[in-house]
DNA sequence: CTAACATTTTTCCAACTGGTCAAAAATCTT
DNA sequence: AAGATTTTTGACCAGTTGGAAAAATGTTAG
């Protein structure tokens, strides 16, 4: 239930205008550009406005958000908040890589030797968890999908892919053993990414149907318990016993 | 395979500048506010600039569409543009019920007195091509609901809601007859939309993932053939014969 | 304590954007 | 063909936005 604070990557460009006035000088003479630790008040700084920023993107998208919006919601200034991140495509480039890596994370617990029936469900129950606990992210995610992925198409290329291939070899050698239902192991992966993050990215859509009485709460149990009975079974009925 | 143009609903307030003016009078003295048929020049205009703001919108979003944009690809000026639609607004606002009606019109075909195999898979096709042949229409309304559904939230609390809360109806009574396994009709609906309207939304990821080899028009074939055996089956496999 | 460095604030600006307006051009009506 | 109406254009504007500069204020290592 806790959303457990997503751990920040990649301290790497994280430095501002002194460093940018810096290059100038260092790049030119290609030295290594001393990396200088960041110090306290810049990685809570830091951890602030991407809290901030994944806010107010989240919910406007890129170029719906204005820097004043994240500097508001940070609490701070906006050239302060640019003194942290020189460009508002840094924030935002921040915020995908870490993303990335929350997002690839469920899949890869994925292993080979359990049974998978057990894997695959507890996939989809991490997946609906997280849509249920980080819909912000989720968001944040089908947004740059939509636009077509700029920001992050080479990594859905590479790591993705190669994610995926992997996990599909998974699905094909249960199938090959009879112990799964011989079908696209590909398109079997999608399904669990779409019926779970529809409840993350179109929650409006979600509670106004359901309405009063059972947009509530309860919405993801049902829509858990929905999902087992379809992957597992399908929709044909039992024959009665 | 071909796109049917959708049909272009509502010539309600499309007319401009002049009404504007005349407002001011007309609406003063409450009069009728004689609606003036549209010209031949209007009506086809208007449809030029709503696909073009429909190629707009879709790919970059409201807030990250320009007007300059849309007159750009509708081929015309920026006051020519809103001569026609005085305000942005106004061009979305178009679109977005225009898309409404378009979007509910494939689970209202769903029949009460149909097999229930047959038409919740014919339901699916008729999803899975419209992700295929409409994309655009798809990410915008994908958009609209990542944003909280702003502009249509009363629509979908109504229509829709009541257009669903009919057809899980016609699931239950389906369920009740032993013709469909027992499970919960709205999420059953929720995850039609999900899997399908990924292969639209999700269309960049789709691709990357399944590589050239698959990631060609072949895919909505697949998407199709696995659908079926989830929906159908599920993922347990066949007793042996 | 203080010099060096880090942080914050104030002020400013150029580019972009949605939209206006009057006049010119095209089209339609009679 | 003339007059009326519709359509198109070019110049313009005010508000917003991303970002720069520099001065002012804090922080900290020696």
């Amino acid at each position: 239930m806790a959303p457990k604070k997503l751990k920040v990557a990649e301290p790497s460009q994280a430095q501002a205008k002194r460093q940018h006035k810096a290059d100038a000088k260092a790049a030119a003479a290609s030295s290594p550009a001393k990396p200088r630790p960041l110090t306290r008040i810049q990685r809570e700084k830091q951890d602030i406005i991407l809290e901030a920023a994944l806010e107010v993107f989240s919910a406007h998208g890129f170029r719906g958000s204005t820097i004043d919006q994240i500097a508001e919601v940070a609490g701070m200034s906006k050239p302060n908040l640019l003194y942290y991140f020189p460009k508002k495509e840094e924030i935002h480039r921040r915020l995908m890589s870490e993303l990335l890596v929350t997002w690839l994370a469920p899949l890869e617990e994925m292993r080979a030797d359990g049974d998978p029936f057990v894997e695959i469900r507890s996939y989809i129950r991490r997946k609906l968890e997280m849509a249920r606990d980080f819909p912000r992210q989720s968001r944040l995610f089908a947004n740059e999908m939509l636009r077509g992925a700029p920001h992050i198409i080479d990594m859905i290329e590479v790591d993705l892919k190669a994610l995926v291939d992997e996990k599909a070899q998974v699905l094909l050698a249960w199938m090959d053993q009879g112990k799964l239902a011989r079908t696209d192991p590909y398109h079997l992966i999608f399904s669990i990414w779409a019926t779970t993050q529809h409840y993350a990215d179109f929650d409006v859509q979600v509670r106004a149907v359901l309405g009063k009485g059972r947009g509530g709460e309860g919405r993801f149990e049902d829509a858990a318990r929905y999902l087992e009975q379809l992957f597992l079974h399908g929709l044909t009925p039992k024959p009665r016993a």
